[in-house]
DNA sequence: TAATTCTTGTAATAATATTGCATTAACCAC
DNA sequence: GTGGTTAATGCAATATTATTACAAGAATTA
């Protein structure tokens, strides 16, 4: 595992003043591994498979825990899970999501030119705070 | 419900040389008159109330069915169905749907100021054909 | 140390979704 | 129309994803 990652859940912990236990610790590093988004009971097989057994409720209550911290995004079009790229930045993470082979780009919708605050105003409504906005797309080995 | 919508989709049904069967057709009306989101085993119990006994495995086959013809959208976020507001219109779709009331407010990219060619296309990726969009957002009664 | 709070384990179960195969319905060629 | 073919549905089992209540353990604080 990249030591920089490590250290920003370090600090996140610190800052929120939670714990980083050795559970949370090793579900966020099998999901940093990972090439592409996995699932809840594939992350407590492939930590079994390393000799790690957690209990699958455990699973569930870890990713929850830090994709409320924001290094970890679930991603809805999947049921599966990742780990943010950029955890520190306080814009709107845009997942684009390969529909054929899952490989997920992260970007911002700055960078995306995706304007995420006029669009839902003129319909009265407000863009959520704290969310991520999941893009469909083929990638280029998959067009 | 409303007869031009299910005009449209005989009409659908005609083009493609598909059959509109009656199950098909229960379960794009009961779909229809919804005002939020339902989920597939809803959409059984509530056809079981009304006296139309379909199988889960039924119910999920013609929601598919539906939504590969664009008159019914399935919400990753919530993992149920939405009858589509415009299915005759080739944009992007957007759904905005509130993270607090699962209430919808269907839109396009183009209403919404968002350009999915260009973001994408600059990280070598093309927005996915047939999809939709769906943004996360606080609508004006649950703010 | 004792009390409290937070985290995890356990087991059961809920909710969502898919599959293979049998049956029925629709369609098409004759 | 009859018979053959394809499409759609029913059925039952099962797979996958997720949550819950409660017990046990660990960490923190008084």
């Amino acid at each position: 595992m990249e030591y920089g990652f490590k250290s920003f859940a370090v600090e996140a912990c610190y800052k929120r003043k939670v714990s980083l236990t050795p559970q949370r610790l090793v579900v966020l590093e099998i999901v940093e591994l990972q090439k592409k988004p996995v699932s809840a009971y594939s992350i407590k097989d492939l930590l079994s498979e390393q000799g790690t057994a957690l209990n699958i409720a455990t699973v569930y209550r870890v990713l929850e825990f830090w994709c409320n911290h924001g290094l970890i995004h679930r991603l809805a079009a999947l049921n599966k899970y990742i780990s943010c790229v950029s955890p520190e930045e306080q814009h709107t993470h845009v997942i684009n999501c390969c529909q054929k082979c899952e490989t997920t780009y992260e970007s911002c919708n700055k960078q995306m030119g995706i304007d995420l605050d006029r669009g839902p105003e003129a319909l009265g409504l407000q863009y959520a705070p704290n969310s991520h906005l999941e893009i469909p797309v083929i990638c280029i080995s998959c067009r």
